[in-house]
This record gives C-alpha cells, sequence and structure tokens, in this order.
DNA sequence: ATCTATTAATAACG
DNA sequence: TCGTTATTAATAGAT
C-alpha cells in the first residue's frame, strides 16, 4: 500500500526505515484502539523500536499488569520470577492451614462429624470437656471476685454507718452543749456549712467496675 | 476499508463482532510481525477477545519476559511490584483471616480467656456445650450401633451352636445306624471327607466389619 | 510534515 | 470458519 509494493524484509536505508517505523507504529497503534472499541477486546501491545524507544498501547478497560495476569492464567507461563513463586506458594500454604483449621473448628462446633471415626470424637470431645472445664473455671474466679467485691463493700458499709452514727451522736452532743443561747447561731452556722464534712472514700476505689 | 465505511464504536450484532474481531486480529498480529521485520522492532502484543479467550505475538529476537524488563527499565512503572504488592495484600488478608481463627480456636479449648468479658465467656461456653452436645450424640450413635451388632453376633451363635448340636446328633445316629460291620467301611469314609460339610454362613456377613 | 498513487485491509455477503 | 469482492484505509515514496 503506497507508490509501490515492497517486500517484508529489514529496510536497509536507515532513515527509510525510521520513516516506515513511525509510520507503522502509528498505523498498529490506531488498530489496536479500533479493535478495542469495535469488538470489546483488550489489548496490551509495547513496542521496541531498534533504538530502544519504547511506545505502549493497553485497552482503557484494563492495565498491564491485569493483561498479564490473566496471559499468566491462560498461558501457564510462568512470568513471574521465583520471589512471585515463593509468595504464591505461601498463600497456597496458608490457605491449606486456613481450610484445616476451619475444619477444626467446625468439628469443635459439632459440625461436619458424620464421617469421623469413634476415637476421633472421642478427641474432639476430650477437647471441649477440656475446653469447657477452663471456661467454667474462669466463671467461677469471676463469680468470686464479684462475691468479694460484695464482701468488701458490706464491710464498708457497715464501716460507713459506724463512723456515720459517731458523728451523729458527737453532733448531738455539741447541740446539746450549745443549747447555751450564747452558741446558736453559731451552731446553725456549723450545721448549714459542714453537712457532708466527713465525705469518705471507698476502701477499695473502683473495684466494683472491675466487673 | 469493506463494502462500507464503518464508525468506529462497538459492532452490536454479536457475530459480527466475532467475524470482525478474529479478521482485524490476524491484521494486527501481520502487522505486528512486518514492522519487527521492516524496522528492527520489537513488539509484545497480547489480545483478550470478550470471550476471554488470548492471542499473544512477541517478536522472535525477544521474548515477553525481556520486553517486560525492558518496559520497566524504560518507563519506571514497577510492574513486578504492583504485582508482588498485590500478593503481599492477599497474604495479609489470609493471615489476618487465619489469626482470628486461630483466637477463636484457643477460647474454644479454653486458652487466652483471661481477658474476656463475663458475657464473652458465656457465649464460649454455650458454644462448647452445644459441641459437646453434638459429639455425645454421635457418639451414642455409635454406641446403640455397636450394641445391635453385638446383639445380632449372639442372635447368630445361638442359631449356630443350634445347628451345630443338631448335626451332631444326625452323625450319632448315623454312626449307630452303621455299626453293622458290612457299613464300617463308608461310616469312615464319610467321616473322613465330610467333616465341616456344614459350614454355615454368617446371617449378616461382614456386619462385625463396620465397626 | 504533507501529499498522493498505490497497495493492503477488510465489511458485507455467500 | 473460509472465500470473494467492492470499497475504504494504510502507507511508500516523493516533496
Amino acid at each position: 500500500m503506497g507508490r509501490g509494493k515492497i517486500e517484508i524484509k529489514r529496510i536497509e536505508n536507515s532513515s527509510n526505515r525510521q520513516v516506515t517505523y513511525s509510520k507503522r507504529r502509528n498505523g498498529i497503534m490506531k488498530k489496536a484502539k479500533e479493535i478495542t472499541v469495535l469488538c470489546d477486546a483488550k489489548v496490551s501491545l509495547v513496542i521496541f523500536a531498534s533504538s530502544g524507544k519504547m511506545h505502549e498501547y493497553c485497552s482503557p478497560s484494563t492495565t498491564l499488569i491485569d493483561m498479564l495476569d490473566m496471559y499468566h492464567k491462560q498461558s501457564g507461563k510462568r512470568l513471574w520470577d521465583a520471589k512471585h513463586e515463593n509468595l504464591s506458594n505461601e498463600i497456597d500454604r496458608i490457605k491449606k492451614e486456613n481450610d484445616n483449621m476451619q475444619i477444626e473448628l467446625r468439628h469443635l462446633e459439632g459440625q461436619d462429624i458424620s464421617s469421623l471415626q469413634p476415637n476421633e470424637l472421642l478427641g474432639i470431645e476430650h477437647a471441649l470437656e477440656n475446653g469447657l472445664a477452663c471456661v467454667r473455671e474462669k466463671k467461677m474466679e469471676f463469680y468470686k471476685m464479684k462475691k468479694k467485691n460484695e464482701m468488701n463493700l458490706e464491710e464498708e458499709n457497715k464501716h460507713l454507718r459506724f463512723i456515720l452514727q459517731q458523728q451523729e451522736m458527737a453532733m448531738e452532743e455539741n447541740i446539746r452543749e450549745m443549747e447555751n443561747p450564747y452558741h446558736q447561731q453559731r451552731v446553725r452556722e456549723y450545721n448549714s456549712q459542714m453537712p457532708f464534712a466527713f465525705r469518705v472514700q471507698p476502701i477499695q476505689p473502683n473495684l466494683q467496675e472491675r466487673m
């Protein structure tokens, strides 16, 4: 397609080769875009001139990485280096581990146990019994702690009540002493200013909040 | 370039699209080969049809991996690293999943429960109780099956003993009848040839092997 | 770059 | 998918 037909072999004239390269490169790029649009295709095109200069085209719906991923899947060719293989192996390994744990979990939950042998069932049962024992022991700990806390509170209450009583008695005593009219005014002041003077701190602060 | 001009937009008719795809794909491939030869270029071309089927071309002087290496050097786009990152993310994701399961498992085994709240403990306890119930039910099934099997064997034993007794009695009867010297020889032959004539089959063959 | 004669690609059809 | 053909598109060579 030109002023003359050409043979498909290396163009020896360097400047002609360069011109033809850039014309044809544009042509291919255009074709790539067209097939992408016309036919819903995905194209990845990378061209290096003999000079080493690179041009690329990638269909807008995708990326070179995606394309290479798909390439990898379809062709089975190992494009990725050893590192990638290691990572892939690691993924496989972890996935397998995952599956095993999944199975173990389901067994402990009493699922999928129909196919198990009696001795396997026994093992699971023992694990469950053991777990249950631990959990219940922990619960018991909580219970004891709560009980102890309760007792502490009661103790504290008793103490507080005792102090309160002492205080009331002391105040009554004071009032009696001050019934002398000379002191009446000062007693009223005392009562109105200091009604909660003994704000006792809890013996074990915040203990009840830990439950 | 055809019987009519076409707009560059998606070809809606699916079979036309398919035909155009394969023609143009061949066209691009041909162009890629030509520019490779004419201009000493290196081309990597990967095309996916919308069906997912892949075609590729790579200049004979190189490989896709080389091309990608060169791409990597020139564009600065870290193709490999991006791929790495994807895999690494996947690994992280799965590992996290793994860890969660690990924790769940350990909790069910009664480990690492010190930091749990009472309601969490309760949930675990219920799960364990439920699992235990399932496992024990399964065990009970086994037990019943075993018991039934045992009963069957006993039944069979009784039956076999009965037949054996019958047989012994019949043989004694025969011997008595044949104590007549005229028949002595034939009785001996009979005894030596047929001592286990009644090899009775088990009533339920192989049942015991199922346990 | 641009032009244009010529070849190549291909759309529509069988 | 393959072949044919009218028509358009690409491009070789020249400017």
